[in-house]
DNA sequence: TTTTTGTTTAACAAAATTGTTTAATAAATT
DNA sequence: AATTTATTAAACAATTTTGTTAAACAAAAA
């Protein structure tokens, strides 16, 4: 018998995660997929029974990933502006490369009614609150519910790159140019959250 | 003969707008919106014909309508601050009312394809940008690319409700305790965007 | 070599979704 | 009142998408 190949299984979650999170094809069929791996649609249904399986499947293994990201950067024992510009810099780098992920989740939960308090790790988070809240004290940083200070980190983050469809129209730049305009805002996103 | 009743049809398209942009499920199909609308699907088809027309449809008065609605605003005859006033206030309740509109927007642009250069006038942003760039020479707000400023500002507006169904459940937020959470942002946004 | 096991595909079947046609209905016009 | 026109809905048909089954295939183990 062949060893039990996890390479086939891997190329059609990778494929898929490439449809959603990449081209953002949020309405690919298992066939879309299928083609993409360059392969029989059997296949997917061989590894994962249905389409909602193995949507739930990356759902989760989504969530997971961000999650595990995340809650490194935050409990890494770091000085906090240090750890900023390494939120910064990881989540740029993820959003670079899965423009349309936090696009893909939150339809999800909308359409399919996706529970993710079971999937994430809250503990990270909540003591990086508390951490913003020191610094809020420190002076470093403007005095506000620290999760204003988290949501805005986000915001500056990921919005322009989701949203680069259509902003890259809006204001008439092709993908390189696009690219080149965030890569300048690591430094601004430093500057504004800081001061 | 009946008066040429637009009031069916004008019930199917924000039937459709409100499946797509408030509740942010993108795979509604026409079962779903005659549904929705209390009436028969083969009314969907009688008005629309398709499914992709009533989309395409949808996708053209909805970027019609930001359209207007920011070039409003940006070529107001008023001061720089009160004009960003209104442009918080102005977009805050637009995406109040449609959360996912701009989700819908870009998974069509990267579904379908849509071509939206057609669909806005390009004349109020640029004009803005210039004047963006005129407050930044005298020194109200940071110099940078002007673009970057209205980046900033949409990403603050837009990100945290078109997320919000993930955030709530990361911050274990019920829908009103993240509604007064927004509320808040509209001073927080206008205090980042100047200093 | 021949089993056994896991993988891939083709063929088939079922379900879901879309689109069309035709008939019924109702209201305005002639 | 008869006719025309617009609307609605039921029935039907076509297409798309999903899911299953059975056979072919390949590689390891017996």
């Amino acid at each position: 018998m062949p060893a039990k190949d996890t390479g086939t299984e891997e190329l059609i979650k990778s494929t898929a995660k490439k449809l959603f999170f990449k081209e953002g094809k949020l309405h690919a069929t298992t066939q879309d997929i299928a083609d993409a791996a360059g392969m029989n649609r059997s296949a997917v249904h061989y590894y994962f029974r249905t389409r909602d399986q193995l949507i739930a499947l990356v759902f989760a293994e989504s969530m997971q990933a961000l999650s595990l990201l995340l809650g490194n950067v935050m409990s890494a024992k770091m000085p906090f502006r240090k750890k900023i510009q390494g939120l910064i810099d990881v989540f740029t780098n993820e959003m670079m490369e899965y423009p349309f992920q936090e696009v893909f989740l939150v339809t999800e939960i909308n359409t399919a009614g996706h529970d993710l308090v079971t999937k994430i790790d809250e503990g990270p988070v909540s003591s990086f609150l508390n951490e913003i809240e020191k610094e809020m004290q420190l002076g470093t940083i403007e005095k506000t519910d620290p999760k204003h200070f988290l949501i805005n980190l986000f915001s500056l983050l990921s919005y322009p790159i989701m949203m680069s469809p259509i902003y890259r129209q809006f204001f008439v730049m092709n993908e390189q140019q696009f690219d080149e305009l965030i890569a300048e805002r690591r430094e601004l996103i430093m500057r504004t959250m800081f001061k």
